[in-house]
Formats: structure tokens, C-alpha cells, sequence
DNA sequence: CTGAAAGCGCTTACAG
DNA sequence: CTGAAAGCGCTTACAG
């Protein structure tokens, strides 16, 4: 397998490297028609592909981007990058996905390997670890957008849910159906991270606007593999809540195990929302009522704000943190 | 952004390019202390990080492998392409992942792409719809594996399920759970899939060990969209199955779907058996019997096989087809 | 122990 | 309308 490269084709096709090139480009303006046929078909005969490393070289683009997620095991994650993917292909770019797992010294990583692979921008769900990094970064004007969570402090332009609004309808859907004592459960907000934190705000807000009390009791944050004891203890509580929000599809899927186990009736016996639209909601029994996050749209922005940033070399800074609003999906488990 | 070259280091560090090469690639035989003291001080100020798209151009490896799939809709599809993920960053590569929506054309688009980008090797689930492409990276040696799907007469290696087995595990635990009529459905078989068509031949081989009759009516193919109207046919045969495999999770999730619209009790008045061990399996009421495919193993073998080809040249090109055994987690919908 | 030079496969002013 | 030459940022024999 001897690559056949440009100089190849020149030779076959008998006009210079410069030509090939511009015919490649399919800058025709003044190239004579003979010339172009030529090289057609000595493209055509060599079984010619372009090497895609050079160009990139020499033009400073690899027209692709990297994606950085901070945990691929939620399903959401799972369909923004998908959707990144998608909107990056329609504009002719490729996408490098890698995983943080919720770890900042493998963000870090990640972060300088795709730079030094020269990718030309990259999506991330920041950890929140590595304040110096963005703040590089941005000093280099290099293109980045943060997807689903911000940090504090660093104008980062941001693509988010409006999570207070997700709280907020679930807990307004509770109430309308007659439930006051109102649970809670978040994954770790060790962390800070922003949608479990606005999450909470919006708990907390939407149950003293309505006049309820708001008890610190019912709201858990827990590692998944301890929620089936954060369970234990809030509904061992004296007043145990009657109706349970789960702040992702991971909480989600623990209750759900638990209900099981405890036999519990849904809604009759424990009420249930969860935010993020998980595949089995609909014909889960009793299908799941569940507030849903516009995937699609919120990582087709992202890879929209990404290109432009990269289209635009980056030079209009105006910071932004779009917000996009959820939806409550009502079934039966309230 | 004025980006920091290997000759602003070396001009900082005074001494040659050739010497702060030597040093970034770790060759410091005979390089003097005071030397890489130097390097390693102006690499610090400059913040200098190398170029690897001028690195690869060079040495004509990109350590990135491309992974075309077939569908991303499946979790079988996610799952492996995962482990591949996680396979490839061990053995520091990186990888690019393209859905090719079953669409011979994308598929050969992307193979197209990837290969000018310069990949060092390709995983592919093939639509099976590219056979002189197949052909001619074979014939270039260029290093690929095929995954999940073999292509008939293409001399690629591939890693796959049993199939049959997993067909025959299924439907022997219906039978001695005294299941006599049995049926199944697949995706389209129209393009021969081959885990698809091997899953009938291991039902069928099943039913017959098994001494059943083997009724055709029994064996449905079709596409999502239409799965609804399949199962109406089916159970509206005038002996109608009482058990019926799904042949991957698509169709489980369409089969489920029908349940709970027509209220059917499960396993009472319908068995289901689900090929790939679904992620709410387990807390679905009632929890579904699956066979459950290992498909971290499977992505794990399937990377090393492809970086193995690679590291070798593509030297070595005996041919394999490897089947990972499948597992029964027996739950309560049989 | 270190440096000069060539080369990887392209693109891009510039000259004619 | 086309070609010669320089250059993208590295690596790698080879010479000393």
C-alpha cells in the first residue's frame, strides 16, 4: 500500500502539484477544461484520496471538534453529544467525544490532548475542576462553549436547561394533585455542579410560593450507590414525604428499584417524578411521569455556538447562557 | 494566539529543533543534564505544546482509529462502543465515532472520510451494503475489524455474539418453563443481518431439538414502525403464541408497548424473552427475562484485535471470527 | 552529546 | 491559465 499522493497525480496527469491543488480546491476559474479532465482521470486511475493530516496542517483546521462530557452514563449526555455529532456532520466536521468521568485530572488530559491534536473548538460539561485551564483558554481566544453546567466566574458562554423551571414543574404538578409533603433526591452536589444546585433552588422556591413548608429533611443529595439508604432514611422519617422527585435519570432508576423492592405502590403509595425523559417512562408500569430536557436542541446549539465561535475566529466574545425550558411530560406515577 | 513552535523552544532553550525533538519523545540516551534542564524550562515558560497533526504527518500515524456503526439507536451499540473508547484511551488512541443509520451510502462516506483523515484502522458494524470498498481495504492492507456482523465472502475478521446460542438459550428456558408455542421477531432481515438471520436458525434449531413443530407464522420480521401491527397479526393467529423472544431491544421496547396497551398480563397471558439485557430490565414490573450479550468484552476484544493489526502492520492476516457466549438472566417475564 | 538538512503531503501567494 | 518555491511544525537519519 503505497500511498499515491499529489505529486503522483501531477505526474500522471502532467501538470504541476499547484494545479492538483487547485483543481482539489475546485478553484476552476481560469483552468483550461484538457486540464481538468486530465487530472480527473489521473485521479480517477491513481485511486487518489487527499491526505487530510497535510491539508490541516498547512491550513490550521482539522475541522473537527472535540467533545468533553463530565459523566457519559446519563442519557442525556448520551443524546446531546448525539446531537452535536449530527449538527457537526451536516456542517462538514468531525466530532472526538471523550469522558471525563467526573474526574478534573482526566478533563485536564483530555483538554490538552485535543488542543495538541488541534482540534478547532471543543464542547464541555466542565467538571468544574480546572479553573486555570479555562481561564487559558479564554486568554488564548481559543473557541470553547460549556454545555449543561457553567462555573462561576469564568465567561465561558454556556448552553443550559432552565433547571429551577424543571424543579418547578414537577413540584406545581405535585401540589395541583394534592400532595404538600414533597421529597427530593439529587446525585452529589460535592461538586457544585450547576443543574443539581438550580435544581434544588427550584425546589425550594416553587414549594414557598406555594405556602408549604420547606423542610431540609426532604432534600437528599446522595452518590447513586447510596441512595437506596437515602431512600431508607427519608421515608423512615416520622412524616415521610408521599411523593418523590428525582433530580436525574440515575436517582430515577434507583427509586425505581426500590419501589420495587419495598412493594410500593405508585402513585397510591409513593408519588414519583423524574427529571430527564428516560426511554422506558412511557411504558413503564405505571408510566412515569417526567420533565423532559430538549436534547436535541440543546446540543444542536452547542455545536451551532461551537462553529460560529470557530467561523468567526472567535472575535465577537458576547458571553451568553442560553437557557432552554423543559417540559413535564404527565403519565401516571402522581 | 500566536502559537509556541518547536523552534521558539529551541531558540529560547539554545540548542537545535532536532534536540527539543529528542527530548519530547523521550530520547534522552545521551542528552546532557544541563540540556534538559534547559529544554524543560523554556518548554515551561513558553507553555509550549507539541503540534501532533505536524507529528502525524511525519510518522504517518494519527493514533486515532475510526468506529463505524451501524445504528447508535441500539444500546448494544453504545455499550460497545464504549468499551472501545475505553480500550483505545489505555492504549492512548483516540477514537472517531460515525452512525451509518444503516445507509450503505453514509457508510462509505464515512469510511472515505476517515480513511483520508488519516485513521490508523476501522472498526465497523458493516451495513454489508459496501463490498468492493470492503474489498479494496482489504487489498491495501489497511487495518479492519468487523464488528456485531460478518459480510459473506469478505475476508475481514470479525468479532460477533453466538447468536444461535443466544436464540437457543431463550427458547429452551421457555420450554421448560412448558412454553410449546413459541414465537419471535426481528428487525428487517431484508439486507441478511447476520445476527438477525442467525437468531431465527438458532430458534428454529431450538424448536426442532426440541421436538416442536416449526410453524413460519411464528417468525416475524419487520421494522420498528410496523412492529405494532405485527404483533396484532400474531396474537390474532387462531392458535396464537404464548411466548414470544424479541430479538434485540428495539423490538422489546415495541413488544412492551403493545403489553401495556392491551393490558396483558406478563407472563400469564404472554411470555417475553428479550435479546440484550436492557438497562430496566431489572426494575421493570414485571422484571424481563434477557439474554444478555457481554458487550464490554466484546468492544474490549474488538479494539485490541484492530490495535493489534496495526502494531503488526497488518502482517499477520489470519482470519477470524470469534463469538463471545451470551447469558440468561432469568427474571419473571417467562 | 548536538545540529544541519531533508522530508512528510499538502496550500498559497506570486510570477509569468 | 499554469508552475516554481516556500512553508505548515514536526521527525529522523546522518555527520561530527
Amino acid at each position: 500500500m503505497k500511498t499515491v499522493t499529489i505529486s503522483d497525480v501531477a505526474a500522471q496527469a502532467k501538470v504541476s502539484k499547484s494545479t492538483v491543488s487547485q483543481f482539489l480546491n475546485k478553484r476552476y476559474d481560469y483552468m483550461g477544461d484538457k486540464t481538468k479532465q486530465r487530472i480527473e482521470r489521473a485521479i480517477e486511475e491513481l485511486g487518489y484520496q487527499p491526505n487530510i493530516v497535510a491539508r490541516s496542517l498547512k491550513q490550521k483546521s482539522t475541522r473537527t471538534i472535540g467533545v468533553i462530557v463530565a459523566n457519559i452514563l446519563h442519557n442525556f449526555t448520551t443524546e446531546v453529544t448525539r446531537a452535536i455529532e449530527d449538527a457537526c456532520i451536516s456542517a462538514d466536521y468531525h466530532t472526538i467525544i471523550c469522558n471525563a468521568d467526573d474526574d478534573p485530572e482526566k478533563e485536564k488530559h483530555y483538554i490538552e490532548m485535543l488542543r495538541a491534536k488541534q482540534v478547532d473548538g471543543l464542547i464541555i460539561f466542565p467538571t468544574g475542576g480546572n479553573r486555570d485551564l479555562y481561564k487559558k483558554m479564554l486568554k488564548d481566544r481559543y473557541p470553547v462553549i460549556f454545555l449543561d453546567r457553567k462555573v462561576e466566574d469564568i465567561s465561558i458562554s454556556s448552553v443550559l436547561l432552565d433547571n429551577e423551571m424543571a424543579a418547578g414543574l414537577a413540584i406545581e404538578h405535585f401540589i395541583q394533585k394534592d400532595y404538600q409533603r414533597i421529597g427530593m433526591i439529587t446525585t452529589s452536589i460535592m461538586h457544585h455542579i450547576t443543574p443539581r444546585l438550580e435544581r434544588i433552588k427550584g425546589y425550594e422556591k416553587a414549594i414557598r410560593r406555594h405556602g408549604l413548608p420547606f423542610i431540609e429533611d426532604y432534600v437528599k443529595s446522595a452518590e447513586p450507590t447510596n441512595i437506596q439508604q437515602v431512600l431508607e432514611d427519608l421515608l423512615g422519617l416520622e412524616e415521610p414525604p408521599e411523593a418523590i422527585l428525582a433530580g436525574n435519570d440515575l436517582v430515577l432508576i434507583e427509586l425505581l428499584k426500590y419501589v420495587k423492592q419495598k412493594n410500593l405502590r405508585i402513585p397510591e403509595e409513593l408519588a414519583i417524578i423524574g427529571i430527564d425523559d428516560v426511554s422506558f417512562a412511557s411504558f413503564y408500569t405505571p408510566a412515569i411521569t417526567t420533565v423532559a430536557q430538549p436534547t436535541f436542541e440543546i446540543g444542536k446549539m452547542g455545536a451551532e455556538a461551537l462553529l460560529n465561535k470557530i467561523r468567526t475566529k472567535n472575535t465577537e466574545n458576547e458571553l451568553f447562557h442560553y437557557r432552554f425550558e423543559p417540559c413535564l411530560m404527565v403519565r401516571d406515577s402522581v
